[in-house]
Order: C-alpha cells, then structure tokens, then sequence
DNA sequence: CTCGGATATGACAACGTTGTCCAGGGCCTA
DNA sequence: TAGGCCCTGGACAACGTTGTCATATCCGAG
C-alpha cells in the first residue's frame, strides 16, 4: 500500500489555500485571513473554528502570494565571496541575527570572487524583490544596480567599495592594518620584509599593499621587487612565492600576509624551514595564538552586524546621504610577529 | 538639488510592470512575457522594440508574481546550527554550488540550537514554498513537517536523525569514528581515557558517547564516571571538565574531544598542562596538522553535496522509499593521539 | 482565387493573498 | 420601539505574472 500520492496534478502539490480552510470552517475567505494574521475583529468561537479546519487541512499560507500583495518580501540578499571562508561564516551569521530581529530571512549566495557570478546572484535577488541586498563586491562595476537600486531596493557595500555606484559602505581598514603591521615588523628590527597578497584588482588586496609600502617608505626602506608576490591565494602559487623570497643570498627575515588564506599557506611554509622567521598575518584565524601567530584582527561579526544595521536603517526610512563607515583594526601580539631578524 | 525619491506610494517603489513595458513597447502584455522568458513565436523586430523598452524602464521580473503563477520557488531551504561554526561553512556551500548547479538559490538559517527556533524557521521557510528543505535537526520531534511533506516539499536530514517523521537522512558515522578513535587511544597504551561530550540529546553526542563505550568495553576496560562529561560546548564548561579530570591522583591520560569546539578547548587546557596528554577530537580543524592534532575527520562539504544531490534527486521525482546514508569517517592520525600515557 | 495551415500577437482568466467597502445583526439609548 | 452605533463577516478587486485560447496575418498549393 505504499503508492500512490505524487501524482497530484496541481502545484504545491495540492495544498489547501484560504478558501478551502473558509470553505470547511463555514466562513468567509477574509476571515480566514484576519485569523491567519492575528487581526482583530473575529469572535474567539469563529475563529476556533478556522483554527481546527486550519489543523485539520494542514494549512500554510503562500507567502508568495502574500508578497505579491504587501510588495515587502521580508528578506534580504548577502552575496559574497565564499561562504566556506572562515571569514564569512561569522560575517554571514551576524548577518542573519540583525535580520531575525527585523523578522527577515536570508538569502545568501557565493559569488567564488567572479563579478558576472556576482551579478547573476545580484540581479536573481532583485528578481525576487528582497527588501535589500548586503553585497561584498567580486567585480569593479556596479553600475548594473542603478536601476535597482532606484526602484528601492537598499543596498550596503561591504568590504569593498561599490564601483561607479553611489551607495553604503561598511569596510575595514586595510590601508591602516597592514602599515600597522609592517611598521610592527620593522620596529622589531626587520627591513627585508616580504608581502603575498591577493589579486591587486580587489580592493583589499590593494589597499594592504599600499600600506605595506607606506610603513616600508616611513622606515626609510626602499621595497625590492621580489619581496612582493600578487596573485591568487592557490596555496601552491603562495608556497612558490613564499619559498623564493625565502631562498637566495638576501631572503627576507620577515613576511607579512595579505589575508587568512595567506597565512595559513605561509604557516606551513615556515614551519618546514629551519630559520625563524618573523610573521604577520592579516584576518584572524582559529587556533592563531596557539601557534603564536600575530595578526591583524578584523571583527567579521562586527562588520556584518553593522552593515546589516546600516541597511535595517534604510529600510526603516533612513534618508541621508550614502554613508562610508570604515571599521578599526587590531594587532595582536602572539609572537610570530615578535621575532627578530634571522642571521 | 539632492532631495525627491524615497516619496513613492506604491509598493516596489514604483516598479515598471510588464504592463508598463507593453504599454512602451506599443506590444502586448503576452508578447513581452514571451520576450522575457525567451519563449518563441516573435519577430526579431518586435523583440527589439520590447527590449528597449525594458531597457529603458529598467524593468525586472517579479519573480513572486512569477511563483504564484508557476508553483515553483527555485529555491531551497538550509537550516542549520550556526552557520558561524567552520563545520557548517563548507557544508553550506556545497550545498550552494548544488543548488546553483539546479538554478536553484539558497536560504539558509541558524537554528543555534535551539528547536523551537528550528521549527519557526523551518515553517517560515515552507511558507515561502521552498521547493526543497536540507535540515540539521536541532529538536528530536519533527512531526510538525509531516503537513509540509506531505504537500510536497521534499525534505532531507542531515547530520541527525530526523524525529518521528519518516524521510531521507544524510548522516556521518559518530558511533564508528568515535569508537574508531577511541580504539587508537587505546591500542597507544591507554585505559584512563576521558570523553568530553555535547549536551546528550543530541544524537551525534549519544553515538559519540556509545561509541567511547563500546571502544572501552572492547578493550576491557570498565568507565569510571569521572571520565565522562556531556553539556554544552561552552569553552568554560569544557576547560573546568578537562581540568577535573586532569587532576587528581588517577587522572586520565588521554582526552576524546566530542567535537570541534571542544577540541578547540581542549587543546588550549593541554597547551597549559605539564604533562604530555594524549587527544583525538571528532571534527577537523584548520591547522590542527601544524598544530599535530589527530582527528576524526568527516567531510563537510561531502555531507552537504551528498544531501544537496538527494534533495534535488526527489526534485525531479525520485520517488523511492526514504533512503538512510552513512557516510564514513576517517581517523587522521598527526602525533596528539599516537602519544604514549604519561606517567 | 481560395483554402489550409503555419506564425505572430493579444485578450482574458487564474494563481492565493490582502485591502476596501458594505451588509447584517445585536445592543444601547432616547 | 425607533434610531444609531459597533461589531462581525463576506464580496470583490487588485497585486504581476503565465497558460489558454482566439484572432489576425501571411504564405503557398491547388
């Protein structure tokens, strides 16, 4: 007896809507509704009875439906770069917490750091009319979301900034961390100092160079080309880069890592060479100060959490003008960065 | 001259309907659904007239006009515990990639644990009519779903067993792994073993535990309570369970650690410890090779694709029997757990 | 020249809900 | 008892899209 079902021909499958549930509470389609809503102006003895036939028919209202009416989806989109990143992970999560308190979902999407990925997800979103949109930028050109954003939909930036896009920002200050952390480097007696970092077209990546070359320039240091790698963070490419700036009759004595997926590669490097050399690594990572690894801390929750703030805000009414907020980061000290130079 | 918008009436903000595009167009309502969906039967001049005008409006499907009409979301629901926890990160992206894979999108939500806030986002996300629903099950009765399934949304559980409810089930093997580790701490000399343990009623916690228990009695060795602790993943709870049985005149000599979080604790305790104290945790870490960690390890991102591709095969009309995977563990073995009992 | 048939297009209903508005009935007051 | 008011409940339209079906147009064959 364990067939049938599955061959309903309706959508949804058959599920029971408000006039089935009027239908058999003897009420009208309306009061179904108030019911459903929690309006008032129904005797508790109807409205008992529609909550049975509610029960009793297995109802649940179609909040496509719903939406359709309202024009308010109460949800919004988080694209990212890769939700698997133990940096947006807890971004992500904060995320989501603002949102429950404003009783909205979330909808999020990995862009895998590839700009027409990111805006397939974007404007899929906007299909489906979230009430906003936090996005952490993969490509340089937003422009795409002008029109978008002038039909209403909010929209933060984060991390990056928007491209030819006037709109929210939330980043962190990765001109200020890394020059924190290089100069950090130097006043512990390092001048040949290396820097791996991400692809120089996104935003963060640049910014960390230039902040690396900045502390370098303020010591009186003049930067040798091969102390500087750009690329992907492919663990093979920074083990290649890292490994070369290690070898040679001048090897650096100090490295500083452009984000958590350098240093982590980095790491590995340093623990099969037998010199000690100094490290700093940008972004936070698991179990760092067991290995006592200094880093560059950005607060991942707190940057969601306020950029999901920012956006709440807006739909809330907020009028002022795009705002760029740009959050503080925090060195700690763990050892790794405290080393002196190797002979 | 920075002021007007933001006064709009109606919902969307003003957003141009088909209706509108039609009306620009000088075509037909049908004729610029037909456009949009890329459906057959116009002429390349009419085509071009419509695009223009779409162009020009900025015009983008309603997709929840779009779903009432059609009965399908293109999307699928992903609640899990905390989306913040580096387990759930990869397993949420494959799951992702899965779904994209489908033209599917993702939603995802963070039970923290706690099943009435499983059971408010699950039925939230059945409202939406997601077409399929992946849940790490927080609460131990999920008769609430039975409505939901039966209408149609295809359900699988992951990582726990589902309650009282009959339906397809992804789940890693917590009784052989942890047997399986606890067997290596033994064959390396051990007998005083501690577990350290999530809270009970969680069922990967219970098989965890029975399988310390079964690895134990295999090996002739009676548990002494003191050796156990279950509750919360508090890192203050665990440290104070570590550091009781790491006291005392019979302390144990080797650690299992229930999971990632406690494992985390765990090594922090030991990292303060004088004595070399044996540990293998369920769960891998970032790092815990540098760091020398033997682990359980399960696939994360395995679990979410298998889950993903059973949710998707149901989809397109699998219509066998509710099907139970076990997906195997694998004991990655890195110095922690191979040490030798300390006097 | 006519007819069959393909092709392009549009009119209209329907999806399931909510907002608006109106009707009926009970109750209070004058 | 009439008049007015409040309270409850229902009929109906609208949200923006897609499926169905009808119509208009055009082509070629007979």
């Amino acid at each position: 007896m364990a067939m049938t079902a599955r061959h309903s021909e309706s959508r949804y499958g058959n599920r029971p809507t408000m006039k089935d549930v009027a239908a058999r509470a003897g009420v009208g389609l309306k009061t179904v509704s108030r019911v459903v809503n929690g309006e008032p102006g129904v005797t508790p003895d109807t409205e008992r009875r529609v909550q049975e036939a509610i029960e009793a028919l297995g109802f649940r209202r179609n909040d496509s439906a719903r939406v359709l009416r309202k024009g308010r989806t109460s949800s919004i989109g988080l694209v990212l770069e890769d939700l698997a990143d133990p940096f947006y992970g807890p971004l992500s999560r904060a995320v989501e917490e603002v949102a429950r308190a404003h009783g909205a979902l979330l909808i999020n999407g990995s862009s895998a750091e590839d700009p027409e990925r990111e805006q397939e997800l974007v404007l899929a979103l906007c299909a489906r009319r979230v009430d906003g949109l936090i996005v952490i930028p993969a490509g340089d050109d937003h422009r795409y979301l002008e029109p978008e954003i002038k039909a209403g939909i909010a929209t933060v930036f984060v991390d990056r900034p928007a491209g030819r896009v006037d709109a929210d920002m939330v980043l962190s200050d990765s001109f200020g961390g890394a020059r924190e952390g290089v100069a950090h480097l130097v006043a512990h007696g390092h001048r040949r100092i290396g820097f791996i970092g991400d692809q120089p077209r996104i935003h963060t990546a640049k910014e960390r160079l230039r902040g690396y070359h900045t502390a370098m320039t303020d010591a009186g240091i003049t930067v040798e080309d091969s102390w500087v790698s750009l690329g992907s963070t492919d663990p093979a490419r920074v083990r290649a880069a890292a490994e070369t700036m290690l070898r040679g009759p001048e090897p650096v004595t100090a490295l500083f890592a452009g984000n958590n997926r350098v240093t982590v590669t980095v790491v590995r490097v340093l623990a099969e060479c037998d010199r000690r050399i100094a490290l700093v690594g940008f972004d936070d990572i698991e179990l760092a100060d067991l290995l006592g690894i200094t880093v560059i801390s950005q607060d991942a929750a707190a940057v969601g959490r306020t950029a999901a703030e920012h956006l709440f805000r807006r739909l809330d009414g907020a009028d002022h003008a795009p705002a760029r907020v740009e959050l503080a980061t925090r060195l700690v000290p763990r050892g790794s960065g405290e080393l002196p130079p190797a002979a």
